[in-house]
DNA sequence: TTTATATGTGCAAACGTTTGTACGAGCTAT
DNA sequence: ATAGCTCGTACAAACGTTTGCACATATAAA
């Protein structure tokens, strides 16, 4: 049986209440009752239970965080750990904790939401990512529950808060990096349309294309789910048939490994035959052969701040939505070259 | 302001203690009256405070994962979102939910683990890791609180439930390998004698290499601080050293890589001129040139039972202490060869 | 008709806190 | 000496549930 405050405060001569103001280190206790109820708490090793205590100052000092559909590759990537970590640190810094989602499909995740929410186990949500149509995202909004989103929105941005990249921006950058090296057969690899980073990435190409002149190719956009159906076959078909790309802007760095090492196979090599830019810049990126330039969108930062936006709206629930735009950068390293005719 | 229970009573001419029966389905309510509550519960959108409810009946119904301090880089490779993966798994199952510590010191981690359990905020708890020394361990041992540790504790291991492969075994297995392709000279990378699973590890190297009549050179060990702290010189002059090893064991597949990646600069051919096999067979291993051997853990199963005996405990606390030891098992690829003089 | 039993429901206490209000004691100023 | 403070503390209600017990009604047995 746990020690309560009321041990402590039979212990120490004096009420609950009394103890429950040392607790909160009230100013209207005199120093000598603090010191001695402070004396009887460490005695009896009393810890406060804070279920009791948010019960009734209706607040957890926890945030929830939505996974994806764990269907999704999400996990696979560093994406996950890291993003996790930016969250963790700020959360930390703040003293809240953290929950996870545990549901596989996107209705057990709803689920789930509903019950964080409902049922008072946290103080505001992050979503770890963002889709297209998403009843989490509506649901929130209805209840008018602090959450912030990594990622744009697709609809009603004005009115949440959240943190991203600017996905358009930087994918006009990286193509325009590859036309200037002379490509224009340039393919996009692992669109997923139901991701609002996906669709922005792929406006951000057909931008480049566009100001280039180059015809926009729908041949050239490899689907992930396509990646994930048809599999090693698949890919090695596209980029062996009769005009194959010069150059592929890849979703994220393990892709781009996997499509290095097919590449490998068919005798193609990166970057004299084909160049490749990708999205994460993983650690591993520089010990790949070639080096593999890839984007570094911070995703510590991203999870940093989407926790920090978080806590702002808790602590204030007035406070205004805002976007807030982490940097990315591509950072060059061997994987591209000027296009060899 | 939330819809309650008494709400919902008011609203169905019962009293809250029915409504609670009706959310338990207990027996003795009538059909009639249920059918009538029920109702109003979706009408008025009503969902139970759990605060309210575990601060009743004792029991969150969430458990508590504690993370290694992320000083270390536990967090970099896919093992966390791996075992993470399997905890969820079986967690949602039993419709568990899931908080993690957010610490970054060791200190930190302590204090948020005592205020888990005090705080009640969780039934049970998970170690991701296994510590020579460690307070959380003890502390939870005295606590008499329900816990599973993945990796065999270095201490009372026969009064914690815990899983973990049979490290021992299988590094024998992995080095009798190397010696059976006749190297003599083979190195053990990564060794943290803090992690009992290296501690582990080692123990089945030295006991390959005693079997082989090879004598064991603590020149051959190198520890993970080392490759921190000396990075990149380091391991190339170990590497390029005037008697340099033949194989490698590694502890993990990306220092592999990264150790492959410097090989090359050294231009020392992998295979021929030095063999690697590292842990934990990420997807990516067969990605590399040469593919990595690699030693495939079941990180996902590791967390699935880890979780699956912390649920046991928590429902049955008088189950006794077992251990579980997930199959082992090297995946041969081609980063190793015959010894060629 | 009375008693016993089964059935369905309500009352009230409990879980461990926080906090508004009240109250008593010791001051100071009149 | 009394009124008006300040200061420190206690009382009790509240947070939203669950659950043991009591009670009322209906039914069955005697």
């Amino acid at each position: 049986m746990a020690v309560t405050i009321k041990d402590v405060a039979k212990a120490a001569g004096v009420s609950p209440s009394t103890v429950s103001r040392v607790i909160g280190d009230h100013p209207h206790i005199s120093e000598e009752t603090k010191k001695r109820v402070r004396k009887e708490m460490a005695k009896l090793g009393y810890h406060p239970n804070l279920q009791a205590r948010s019960l009734v100052v209706r607040s957890t000092e926890t945030i929830g965080i939505v996974m994806p559909n764990s269907a999704t590759q999400a996990l696979q990537n560093p994406f996950f750990p890291e993003v996790l970590r930016g969250i963790s640190m700020k959360a930390h810094e703040d003293k809240f904790g953290v929950y996870l989602t545990t549901g596989i499909t996107d209705d057990e995740i709803f689920q789930q939401v509903v019950s964080m929410v409902q049922g008072r186990r946290v103080d505001g949500i992050i979503l770890l990512y963002s889709k297209t149509d998403d009843q989490i995202m509506n649901y929130l909004l209805d209840e008018k529950f602090p959450f912030t989103v990594i990622g744009r929105p697709y609809k009603n941005a004005e009115r949440i808060t959240y943190v991203d990249n600017d996905n358009i921006y930087i994918t006009k950058q990286v193509t325009d990096y590859l036309i200037n090296l002379g490509h224009r057969k340039i393919a996009f690899i692992g669109v997923n349309l139901d991701h609002v980073f996906t669709i922005d990435r792929l406006e951000g190409y057909k931008h480049a294309l566009l100001e280039a002149g180059i015809a926009y190719d729908e041949t050239y956009i490899i689907h992930e789910e396509c990646l994930k159906s048809e599999g090693k076959e698949g890919i090695t078909k596209f980029l062996s048939s009769h005009e194959p790309p010069t150059a592929l802007v890849v979703a994220d760095d393990f892709t781009a490994i996997e499509l290095m090492s097919y590449s490998e196979e068919l005798n193609i090599k990166v970057p004299e035959e084909i160049s490749i830019v990708s999205f994460n810049d993983v650690p591993l990126t520089e010990h790949m052969r070639p080096q593999l330039t890839s984007v570094n969108i911070d995703i510590f930062q991203l999870g940093f701040e989407a926790a920090n936006c978080l806590i702002e709206i808790i602590k204030n629930p007035k406070a205004l939505p805002k976007r807030i735009t982490i940097p990315a950068r591509m950072i060059e390293r061997k994987s591209c070259s000027v296009i060899n005719k």
